[in-house]
DNA sequence: CATCTAGATGTAATCGATGACATGAGCCAG
DNA sequence: CTGGCTCATGTCATCGATTACATCTAGATG
């Protein structure tokens, strides 16, 4: 591990010159090539050791004209453990394989989403992880991303022919309201955010078929929807607790408005039934039933779908679905008293 | 913006074939270089946008010698918002500036720091943000980055000449203590974590210095440490308040411990005075007071530091604080009863 | 009118690694 | 003794962009 002098590495010329070589040589050693001599091989391996030499990524997918040792993922944010989470699974999947992740945040603006889509693809990352929140597509076809494989994770392609990371929030979000139901509830209200983004649209539809399934009626007054922040959804609870009807049971269709029903839930001491969506670590501990995800997992696979694009890159889109489950602590089982 | 087939990408020749100059001259208009005329500028410029053309990054790296346009951050995870907002604030920073952020984690493990920090330097990372939770710092000496610059975050240099983006987290720590004190309180409990970390001790050290400051003596059963995990601080929590003479107040010195406290003073009804240790949903709403580290703003100075050896590569280390405070909304100001 | 100068543009080497192709040594069969 | 073959290794063009240096043109100067 010697380093010379100023900021400038050793390269492969100098090791081929310290083992007297030359660096189609040094090439081939360190691509474990046959046609090399083993007494070969070992001076030059001395060589790159004594020289604490490292190849240049750079030059090295320059010449081979692949793309860079990198994986790209475009997130609306880190604002919640769910993104972070998908980052760390994809992360931790991805340097098993020798891979980095470059990530970029469009701080929620989805007008911000094409921009980095191209600066991720300038830069040659193998493959593009997207958690878009808008429902444009076209930047990220063929064409605009010069066949950069694109993974979309917890989105639909919407014609788009890329890999999809789905998880069935629907299927999830139905089995909560189904168990509602059956425990003999009949006014659920259900809290979602943005429904101009697909998972608050498709967890709605997710309640609302559980309603239908059991023919009862769907109330707008307990649907409220767009509700950004803590603050706003803990808002809302308390207003339709103040309903002449009120709800005898709450689902909450993401993790911030998970966070505000529970906060109405303690701050009141209020009983209604209540399942939450997304995990906290707080929600184990006080027995909050909730859809749960696996952020780490999505991640995980949305990183193989990349690694796999490498063997692949032209095969059509494939679509991998990772199960959410409705996890029962308490607070979700309670039968309408 | 026209594609070409397959994922072969328009190049700078192609460009000057099309506007009928040399490569040198497309280089020349690209960098804004006076010795161009305006006709000619005006051809290039046509044919970039019709070729939509951008330029390759890599080749440009690799010819400059400088370093890439991405800077490197490593963590020991994203299992918190803390570690999420560092990533996200300097990731917005740096993208303000065309830089990319590379994250690699070491899932909790000192022993991976080298290999992902030499995994950013040969990407030629232009600089490397690193949160490490060991206290090693040799591989992060000029020699071995071959001069790529380190920003510590919330980590002592230990020696290093590298810059340094500090919280006074023990400030902090003692204001807190120092109030729960004047509040009449004298048996306060204080929870860290794994003490073989930094920001552990240095928390640790500010309780302390309060505590001697008003002359109280330090009681070892007190002090319960290296506890890891929601469940375990909360069990720490409910083992304390069975002391024959138990704290009558709490402070947590991080977030996973903050959340136990809250869980044991929630579900066991305890109205002892407590103090938690960064932000959560919920601690806004649940009155919960606490010492507050603004995340964003500290990733965002780490970018800034970053940036800045852009201008000045070699000048000494430079140190920057961020100030963490004590938010006081209720469960920190109950006096002793 | 010859020459100089400044400004515009072209030529080609270069960054570090790779790989198609060329070379050279050693061996065997005829 | 020589053609033919194999194995180890070297040579050099290449990836795309940059830049030192060379060249050329047109207008200015004596």
């Amino acid at each position: 591990m010697t380093a010379n002098g100023d900021g400038r590495r050793t390269t492969l010329r100098q090791v081929a010159q310290a083992a007297g070589v030359s660096t189609a040589t040094v090439t081939r050693t360190l691509q474990n090539s046959p046609r090399v001599d083993p007494d070969t091989r070992q001076r030059v391996t001395a060589a790159i050791k004594q020289l604490g030499y490292t190849p240049n990524p750079m030059a090295r997918s320059l010449r081979v004209g692949g793309r860079e040792g990198a994986v790209g993922l475009v997130t609306g944010g880190f604002t919640n453990l769910f993104q972070a989470g998908v980052a760390a699974g994809a992360e931790r999947e991805l340097r098993r394989s020798g891979l980095n992740l470059i990530i970029g945040t469009t701080d929620g603006d989805p007008s911000r989403e094409p921009e980095l889509a191209r600066a991720m693809t300038d830069r040659r990352v193998s493959a593009l992880m997207m958690m878009p929140d808008g429902d444009e597509r076209g930047f990220l076809s063929a064409e605009h991303t010069f066949g950069t494989p694109v993974i979309l994770i917890g989105r639909p392609a919407l014609g788009l022919d890329a890999d999809v990371v789905l998880t069935q929030d629907d299927e999830s979000v139905r089995t909560a309201t189904t168990q509602l139901l059956e425990l003999g509830h009949r006014r659920i209200a259900a809290l979602a955010g943005r429904t101009d983004t697909f998972p608050a649209r498709q967890r709605l539809a997710g309640h609302r078929t559980a309603l239908a399934d059991h023919g009862v009626a769907d109330d707008p007054d307990l649907v409220v929807t767009d509700l950004v922040g803590t603050g706003r959804a803990s808002a809302a609870v308390a207003g339709l607790m103040h309903l002449p009807s009120p709800p005898t049971a709450v689902i909450a269709l993401n993790l911030g408005i998970s966070d505000g029903v529970l906060l109405d839930r303690i701050s009141h001491h209020r009983g209604y039934a209540f399942i939450a969506f997304d995990e906290s670590e707080l929600y184990t501990g006080l027995g909050v039933s909730a859809v749960v995800r696996d952020p780490q997992e999505i991640g995980r696979q949305a990183a193989l779908l990349a690694l796999a694009r490498h063997q692949d890159p032209e095969g059509p889109g494939r679509t991998v679905t990772v199960s959410s489950r409705l996890v029962r602590r308490g607070t979700g089982e309670n039968p309408l008293s």
